[in-house]
DNA sequence: CAATTACATGCATGTGCATGCATTTATAAG
DNA sequence: CTTATAAATGCATGCACATGCATGTAATTG
């Protein structure tokens, strides 16, 4: 038999579909109504759920999901373009960190727009397609694995 | 209460991990066996399981998730750099088309690419954090929607 | 002083958007 | 039915921009 069978694969490429479509829908609501990118959501989001507010560069890196170069410049331009959301110090106890954090204006930003992210996410996942992809994706893993 | 509860965002935030990660390794993986980028192969790959192995650049347009353009120039590229692999032609019945189509050589380049991807994909599904990203997910889904 | 760590930056590249060009399809007039 | 014209479709390309890699700079550590 020359095709195999590809259940992983389609499990795996509609499991990308759905999240590809979900962050395309949020993107697209952040940008409406808030003037957000998903990667400035994330960033945001994270710093107001840290302790202080406030993180570091490298924190940052794992959390979104960017090279450190990436955050570097996703925190430099949103501290040029949108002032006053958020703010870069030194941190005292290692002065080659530099701690990004949300300010009062930047925390009530937030709030709106993870109101606008839960509520587009609740939609979105209650899509037939998420239970779909995800138990196709399932099945064709567990397959997999007994051979 | 000032916080609410994240379950959702978590959720969401775990299964794009698990995503990022894996297409990660697959990337990787691909790059380093084959010269192949995540987007090459699936470029490949679409075609290797299309009729007559071969699709107009709409069709792949939604397949592999990117824009017309990002597709025009995909193909172009890779018609440029690894020559013999696929051959663009043009469609008689519609001559704005332009079919895309795999040769013998990308056919079997393909070919085994797909055992890699199928191979790697495999291991990384396996692993106990898409289980974990995935309850957590559907958990907090249906918890949002009783509510 | 050497090695490491945290961040910034030059550079190449892939991407989306807007637009352009060629072709097809739809509409209308004669 | 034929022809003229407008709208839509499929792909390519100029442009701006976000990203990753490699590297540079400053600070910390051993």
């Amino acid at each position: 038999m020359k095709e195999q069978p590809n259940g992983l694969i389609d499990g795996w490429l509609a499991l990308t579909q759905v999240q590809l479509g979900v962050a395309a829908k949020l993107e697209q609501e952040l940008q409406a109504r808030h003037r957000l990118s998903l990667n400035d959501f994330y960033l945001l989001y994270f710093l107001s759920v840290a302790p202080n507010k406030k993180l570091r560069l490298q924190q940052l890196e794992g959390m979104i999901g960017l090279s450190q170069s990436a955050v570097s410049r996703l925190v430099s331009r949103f501290e040029a373009k949108t002032c006053g959301v958020l703010q870069r110090h030194a941190c005292d106890e290692d002065r080659r960190s530099i701690y990004t954090a949300l300010t009062e204006l930047g925390d009530a930003k937030v709030e709106a727009a993870t109101a606008t992210f839960r509520e587009v996410l609740a939609e979105a996942l209650s899509e037939r397609e998420l239970e779909q992809a995800l138990s196709t994706l399932l099945a064709a893993r567990d397959e997999a694995a007994d051979k």
